[in-house]
RNA sequence: GUCCCCAUCGUCUAGACGGCCUAGGACAUCGGCCUUUCACGCCGACAACCGCGGUUCGAAUCCGCUUGGGGACGCCA
């Protein structure tokens, strides 16, 4: 079930849309994905992208979480125009909203107790009726005065509809809807009020938020009325569900934007998965990011909720992964390589540029993130000394198996030009010079090299680590096994470095 | 309770005009092939139109009802 865009509902250029966070959180992969649809509308129609920070609420809203949610945009490369407005620079703006609203006749001063209230609509909860403020203090003639709020005169009758981009077209009754409260005791504006003065304020044109808020929708047109302002597009998104179908939240073990990054997850993957969960193109799967701003017009998008499966963003993730060049990985890459592992540490460095571009491009069709990669990475960048051997290895392998790594790192010294062809050539004449199958050697050879039974071509392991490193790794799985008795110094066996 | 929304494989989804749908793709799962181990890749399998009525020559597609799920009912956002 979906709604085509109809384009007659944007003016190419004009489109305007906006991103409004509250400071509370950080940035979850629900929040990303609307932050994401909006970017798409905004950029796909060459219009503007605004970063709105709702921070009215003092109590909850914190520093620390701005911050996250900003850094979590830009890691996502979601670009905003301008810079971020923050709401609780606006006060005076909401002040003066209010005041055209009262001179207007709008609005009115409301003398009533958060008691009070809470007790009308409980009674009107007990009574099965819908729990709504009744109005009392409206035909009062009440000024200004402590602990006074100012109410919206809303109209007790008569039908609200609008289009909505995702939902089609949707109808409330007036009479569902009480006066709200525009303004609270202590002179700050409420949600569906500041939102309203700032989206007009900002000539917002498109607002794509989650379906969490098409209640809040016919109050704030409600609002755009009493501003006799005309109220920008809507589109209700359909919420996202963790696996266990539940609305994802915090406490629902929602990540965060940046546990994602922390995990080796690429932006374009993540906004490719995101952007697939309630929108789709067909059979297409993978996407760029140019090519999403390019198909994206906001038609196309699902009205039922969708799960979040981190089995299929692991997979796109891989997609992407397979994707990029070794050299636009790098950069991703270099924070994983530093942080895990003492042998990788220096792989940032220009010296070793040509090699971990080399083992990037062996690695990173087997990877599924950064981590991951980073992680295979590590035994072909660290030096023979400081290879670890997974648990068993050594002890897992075969005298035989001994013995062919001895005589294959006498052949392997040996070769003139330490290249893939060369070395598969040495390796496969001795495999057929002693009636062996490969992974007779192979695995050796892995366990030597790599410090683990399985990983890629082994021949290309030993052309990307070169002929020193190489050597040196064969000769320490060598010299620990000659250590341990079990490879007879005997037998003709030449073991460099081995002094019984 | 009241209001709003939603409903295709386990999951994400395709499914403009109802016939091309004995329902397609992808992830996951399970087989097999490839192979130098693992991974990748390739091939194949499993697996869905919530139910009931109606409209129609014909419905996953339209209408109604039921059921199930979600959301909202704040001086939170």
């Amino acid at each position: 079930m979906q709604v085509t865009s109809s384009p007659a509902l944007f003016t190419p250029g004009g489109v305007v849309t906006r991103f409004a966070p509250s400071p509370t959180g950080h940035l979850h992969i629900g929040g990303a994905r609307t932050a994401v649809f909006c970017w798409l509308l905004a950029r796909h129609y060459g219009g503007r992208f605004v970063l709105r920070i709702e921070d009215t609420d003092l109590e909850r809203s914190r520093q620390e979480y701005t911050d996250s949610i900003l850094a979590s945009m830009r890691r996502l490369k979601l670009d905003w125009d301008g810079d971020p407005i923050f709401q609780k620079d606006r006060f005076a703006v909401y002040d003066a909203a209010v005041e055209r609203l009262l001179a207007s006749g709008h609005a009115y001063w409301c003398a009533c107790s958060p008691e009070t209230v809470e007790a009308a609509r409980e009674k009107a909860r007990s009574e099965g009726k819908k729990p709504r403020y009744d109005g009392r203090c409206r035909n009062l003639g009440l000024g200004p005065g402590p602990g006074r709020t100012v109410r919206l005169a809303a109209p007790a009758e008569g039908r609200i509809e609008f289009d909505d981009m995702v939902k089609g077209r949707l109808a409330f009754e007036a009479s569902e809807l009480d006066d709200m409260v525009l303004r609270r005791a202590d002179g700050s504006p409420t949600y569906n009020f500041s939102v309203v003065v700032d989206d007009a304020a900002m000539n917002i044109t498109h607002v794509l938020r989650g379906d969490d808020h098409v209640n809040n929708t016919p109050r704030q047109i409600l609002l755009y009325r009493a501003f006799g302002a005309e109220p920008p597009v809507f589109g209700h998104v359909p919420m996202s569900l963790g696996p266990d179908r539940q609305k994802l939240s915090k406490r629902h073990g929602a990540k965060s934007v940046m546990e994602y990054d922390k995990d080796g997850f690429l932006p374009d993957a993540l906004v490719n998965y995101l952007v697939r969960l309630g929108w789709s193109c067909g059979d297409r799967e993978i996407f760029e990011r140019d090519e999403l701003v390019q198909l994206f017009d906001g038609g196309n998008l699902n009205r039922s909720p969708a799960a979040f499966d981190p089995q299929k963003l692991l997979w796109v993730n891989a997609e992407h992964m397979r994707r990029n060049a070794p050299e636009a990985l790098l950069p991703e890459l270099l924070p994983f390589l530093k942080t895990d592992g003492e042998g990788g540490a220096q792989a940032g460095a220009d010296a070793d540029r040509k090699l971990v571009l080399a083992c990037i491009g062996m690695l990173q069709g087997r990877a599924r993130t950064l981590k991951d990669l980073a992680g295979q990475m590590r035994p072909v960048l660290t030096p023979a000394d400081d290879l670890t051997y997974a648990e068993g290895a050594l002890e897992s392998l075969e005298p035989d198996e001994w013995t062919h790594l001895a005589e294959l790192r006498e052949r392997l010294a040996a070769v003139e030009t330490f290249d893939r062809d060369t070395l598969h050539a040495v390796v496969q004449a001795y495999v057929e010079e002693k009636g062996l199958k490969f992974k007779a050697v192979g695995r050796p050879l892995r366990v030597a090299l790599l410090g683990a039974v399985n990983g890629p071509d082994i021949v290309q392991v030993m052309q990307a680590a070169g002929r020193e490193d190489t050597a040196a790794k064969l000769d320490r799985a060598l010299k620990l096994a000659a250590g341990a008795g079990r490879i007879q110094p005997t037998g003709g066996l030449a073991v460099p470095g081995n002094h019984g």
